[in-house]
DNA sequence: GAAATTTAGTTGACATTATGAACTATATGG
DNA sequence: CCATATAGTTCATAATGTCAACTAAATTTC
């Protein structure tokens, strides 16, 4: 089943940004040669003539709504549960038994999200919830065997279909990638901690001058 | 655990995986071994007991979900603007006059979503509409002045937002990153369409099968 | 060249997701 | 004790995503 190695893929993939029926005029375009001025410093600071291709966030979005319809499409229909569900499922799997505030922090939603969602799986049995006995405040979750079990076919499932949508890059390319991936999510997490501060004093601020 | 074969990448990473208040013991995890035992078939792929956070799509849900609260936190209180009408400026900003199904098909949306949108930005004049000479059935739409400058200060703006979240990586690992993410995306889009392709085969025949 | 089929765009209906705030019940620190 | 902070649930609301129906113009086909 798996290929790890192989460039080549079934659907034939193709080059990008001036795909097929793109190339309408669009004569702005010839600016993106400046981007590649050599190693020096390309687009970093506020930059007069980039256009938001070379935004990292806006591929992110856009690769990431991909991916979130290519998951839908492969989970919902065949078990019956949400992208969502699934991956409070495995990040259970690996946190093991904690309360709900937890799992909703390493699953990137706010507890108010995780709460219901946790008590959707609990309700079909999937997720099982203890008191917490140094907190009387607190609860555990953890999965049930059942959980377990699903959330380990869906993973492999989910490993799958990473395997084609990164089936260009080689196995290095993978790591690579991931590794960036988890470094930028450090960083900006910082960041969003610190924007959310300072936004908030502005606010308190705001209402001060009134 | 996982073992990426002697992956070395020269820029040392060093994954959290286990940071600052994480590690409250979790001793159930240990456990985690046991369960193999009980499923009988495990796992066959690439990823014998590889957990979610090896798994592509999540490290990059994960992170456009903080993107987006970035983006919200800064675009939506200075500029009146939800990220995705910002989007769909700086989009056509580099399409220059095209009509609205290209546009849709560079932002990632639908035609349906992006109709919505569109009418939007024209009722508060950043979008130009005006008939398409060739085809009556079709619209051209362009940035109006009030529009391009918008769009400009935003993508100003996203420059500098992305800088902070990608400001532990080095300019070199920036364009490997946006790289690797636009060959992943050309990729995916191939599997998402042949995914959807074969899905609706299924459909059509359950409903012979009835 | 008229009927049937496609295609572009708009709109409506509905499910899912995101976000914040209110509310409860414990916990903790003077 | 009382004030305050925290864990979790629930509610309200906005934003998003998805699909299908609909209009109008193009294209194909016979």
């Amino acid at each position: 089943m798996k290929q790890p190695q192989t460039t080549q893929t079934h659907w034939d993939v193709r080059p990008d940004r001036m795909a097929a029926e793109d190339q309408r005029s669009i004569p702005s375009l010839a600016g993106s040669a400046t981007h590649e001025s050599a190693s020096g410093t390309v687009h970093v600071g506020p930059s007069p003539d980039g256009d938001i291709r070379d935004l990292f966030s806006f591929e992110l979005q856009r690769l990431a709504g991909l991916s979130t319809r290519i998951a839908a499409l492969s989970i919902r229909p065949k078990y019956g549960i949400t992208a969502r569900e699934w991956r409070a499922l495995a990040v259970l799997k690996y946190l093991g038994k904690v309360p709900l505030q937890e799992l909703a922090k390493h699953s990137g939603l706010l507890k108010s999200q995780m709460s219901r969602t946790v008590s959707a799986m609990i309700d079909r049995g999937y997720i099982e919830k203890t008191a917490n006995p140094g907190d009387g405040r607190s609860i555990l979750l953890c999965l049930s065997a059942k959980g377990l079990d699903l959330s380990e076919q869906i993973l492999e499932d989910s490993f799958e279909r990473n395997e084609h949508m990164l089936s260009t890059l080689s196995q290095a390319e993978r790591h690579i990638l991931i590794e960036l991936l988890q470094r930028v999510t450090r960083s900006s997490t910082q960041y969003y901690h610190h924007l959310k501060q300072t936004a908030s004093q502005a606010d308190l601020q705001q209402l001060d001058e009134e």
